[in-house]
DNA sequence: TCTGGGGTCCTAGGACCC
DNA sequence: TCTGGGGTCCTAGGACCC
């Protein structure tokens, strides 16, 4: 492992972090520009939590994380509306930003589903907040997302600085951070859980040493940061004082592991549908396995009953493949078994999750003394992968896994919207009186032209 | 009655070898 | 028989992220 620091040295190259806002709201919200101004919040699986915000959402005092059944008679009183989450539409969506985005910077790293790191381009050098501007721009009109952007030296600064940029409307959503500046007013006003890296365990040690701004955690000594920290809060530390340590990453590498996991819209009780259950999720996680052509190495499982319910009980076992392997069966089969060594007959379980690991590329496979693999399970595997993608749903599945599951999640609140769906496309009226309202034939352009919520372009 | 899902990295400690 | 130090590799658990 690698625990060195770069070498200390200023880096006058800035980068640029973009950072959609509310970002599954603004999703739902393309389609339904009724809602543009209304409190809207996007629910977890179950519809069990808030997991989107829109500002006005905000201002109500709605957190995030939240469970909804606790607020939701306040904020449906007071106009509210809430969706449950639709990460097919939202996945779609991610990446016409990311579209948006690639022309405008010789190179980017896809951060998460609504971010992304960009170098400034030398180019723009001179002029880094018009060129900011002018990003944000173009992903809000070729996407239809509002962003905001974050100009700096480093990563941890410009996450700071996007986050500056979306709460005070006067910068327009685009804030700077100049190399070699005096950061410190700045700085003193961050508090130093919202740094980047800086989760709730470390900012209650760091507070209860008094450590309470980035300005503090900034100016501790190296030493002292390694010793509480570790190698992460020292780079953290200097990517404070304008010391790139984290750069900008542009392969999208392959995954070193994949899981799949739910909690049942019901409490599963009895073996066969903890079966069913375990049987899906490694299902769902052997497609995305074969999509970045990996093969895995061992299946791990685990079960528990309610966290907030005694007695708790909870339990994982892994199973390693005799060879790595992408097909459904295989995974499958060592899914369910690992789920029957743990299983525990009478209880009430909430959850399971199952984990592929030990991941290798799938062209460059290690033969096993005894062939090992399952070359027809992977074939089959593949072609329903075709056949599944090819008419939009899953068309094949194992007969266990047909018709209606109890403890399949809920989403009462879907909005059903998919962007290949024209139905789901709102209408758009014509100026013109008495002529009939067109449909619309391409997205995202459409309903963004009936969007009032982005007077900055 | 109702509390998400999917990742990565770092570190400490044990096993094993010389 | 007993004792020792140093290195590597692996893993579980903890911390972080969105």
């Amino acid at each position: 492992m690698d625990n060195t620091l770069p070498l200390l040295r200023k880096c006058g190259d800035m980068l640029a972090l973009c950072d959609c806002n509310n970002f599954f709201v603004s999703c739902e919200r393309l389609f339904r520009p009724d809602l543009e101004g209304r409190p809207v919040v996007v629910l977890s699986s179950n519809d069990g939590i808030v997991v989107s915000r829109s500002n006005e959402a905000k201002a109500m005092g709605i957190k995030m994380g939240e469970a909804y059944f606790k607020v939701r008679r306040f904020f449906e009183k007071r106009g509210g509306v809430a969706f449950s989450s639709n990460f097919q539409l939202y996945e779609e969506i991610s990446d016409r930003v990311m579209a948006a985005l690639r022309g405008r910077t010789p190179s980017m790293e896809v951060y998460s589903v609504d971010e992304a790191f960009l170098e400034v381009p030398p180019d723009a050098r001179g002029r880094v907040e018009e060129w900011g501007r002018e990003v944000r721009a173009a992903v809000l009109r070729e996407a239809g997302i509002p962003v905001s952007v974050g100009l700096a030296p480093t990563k941890t600064a410009a996450k700071l600085a996007a986050e500056r940029g979306k709460k005070r409307p006067e910068t327009g959503g685009v804030f700077v951070l100049p190399p070699g500046g005096d950061w410190d007013d700045f700085l003193r006003d961050i508090p130093v859980e919202d740094v980047w890296g800086i989760g709730w365990r470390w900012s209650a040690y760091l507070r209860r040493r008094g450590v309470l701004t980035a300005l503090r955690l900034r100016d501790a000594s190296d030493d002292w940061l390694d010793r509480r920290l570790g190698v992460r809060g020292v780079r953290t530390a200097w990517e404070l004082r304008g010391i790139r340590c984290f750069g900008v990453e542009e392969v999208d590498r392959a995954q070193k592991s994949i899981q799949s996991s739910r909690t049942f819209a019901r409490p599963v009780r009895d073996r066969e549908a903890m079966a069913e259950a375990v049987t899906e999720f490694a299902l769902v996680a052997g497609r995305r396995l074969r999509s970045q052509g990996s093969l895995a190495g061992s299946v791990a499982v685990s079960i528990s009953t309610s966290r907030f319910r005694a007695p708790f009980y909870g339990a994982a076992a892994e199973t390693p493949l005799e060879a790595p392997t992408d097909s459904d069966i295989v995974l499958a089969r060592a899914a369910t078994g690992a789920m029957n060594s743990i299983f525990r007959e009478g209880l009430d379980y909430e959850k399971a999750h199952v984990l592929l690991g030990r991941l290798s590329p799938a062209d460059s496979v290690q033969l096993t003394l005894f062939g090992g693999g399952d070359e027809r399970g992977s074939a089959l595997s593949r072609t329903s992968d075709r056949i599944n993608a090819a008419v939009g749903r899953k068309l094949l599945m194992p007969a266990l896994l047909m018709g209606e599951k109890e403890w399949r999640p809920r989403r009462s609140r879907h909005s059903g919207t998919r962007l290949e769906d024209l139905g789901s496309l709102p209408e758009v009226r014509a100026h013109e009186e008495g002529r009939p309202p067109r449909e619309q034939p391409t997205l995202p352009e459409a309903p963004v032209s009936t969007s009032p919520g982005s007077p900055t372009c």
